[in-house]
DNA sequence: ATTTTATTGCGAATAAGTTGCAATAATATA
DNA sequence: TATATTATTGCAACTTATTCGCAATAAAAT
């Protein structure tokens, strides 16, 4: 299963370098200047995924967002799982740089992390004052 | 709105403190003996949410998982946020008693966490070997 | 016993995400 | 450069989780 270029990839790809924070579906394709399926971005959002290119977080909102792993430097490097913060004003998801760490019982073993702090962001603060 | 007594609302309460892990509206389902419907099982467990006595985890499956705020001890006591594990092997969703302790940035202000570890539990991992 | 209104069941609606399939278009090969 | 191979796409239909409007029911208050 070889991977193809395609303008779509291309795009989407773009857009997630370019954004600050992580993207659903519909924002990227709200976002995308040409017109693609919806069905596709999830095609290839899920691709990304499965390259390690992007990791997906789902939100209490029961919804998925995608963010690029690495934004530049050290792209090799395996992306450990990091805390996230969804701002309920501006609706935007971003990475924290904070690790999670977390120790479980004996026996268990962690394969996955998904965190999601929600709540304000400085920007969004500010203006509510 | 006061809140009433009824039948449903005191066997979904049962049922969650009875229960090791955090429930799903289906699980809930399943288990209870009597039949509720399914509209009438997600706003008893959204009351609940808002009265405090029961929390809300969204998985990265994007569903909704229920638990019960604080076992016994300490009903007063406002819960912490804490880790969950959900084992994908049996497909449980536990409370782990990790609190979450994640710094944001300046500015930022966290209202809540949705914070879910996925892998394999003690017994799965034993099974499996 | 009667009134008030919170709760329920039902059916329909919504929303996110996935899937099958035929058409298209990258890439490999000749 | 032309042709063959197969990854990718668009479309429509489907699934699954959750919510909502509304009329009927039943706690609790009077």
């Amino acid at each position: 299963m070889n991977r193809r270029n395609t303008p779509t990839k291309e795009a989407v790809l773009n857009l997630l370098m370019n954004s600050r924070n992580a993207l659903s579906q519909d924002a990227i394709e709200r976002q995308l200047d040409i017109e693609i399926n919806r069905a596709t971005i999830y095609r290839v959002l899920n691709r990304f995924c499965e390259d390690g290119i992007v990791h997906k977080i789902v939100a209490e909102d029961g919804k998925q967002y995608f963010a690029i792993c690495k934004k530049c430097e050290n792209p090799q490097e395996v992306i450990q799982p990091h805390f996230h913060f969804r701002c309920l004003s501006c609706d935007t998801i971003e990475c924290l740089q904070v690790p999670v760490e977390c120790s479980v019982p004996n026996g268990y073993e962690v394969q996955n992390a998904n965190c999601v702090l929600t709540g304000t962001c400085n920007n969004c603060s500010l203006l509510s004052t």
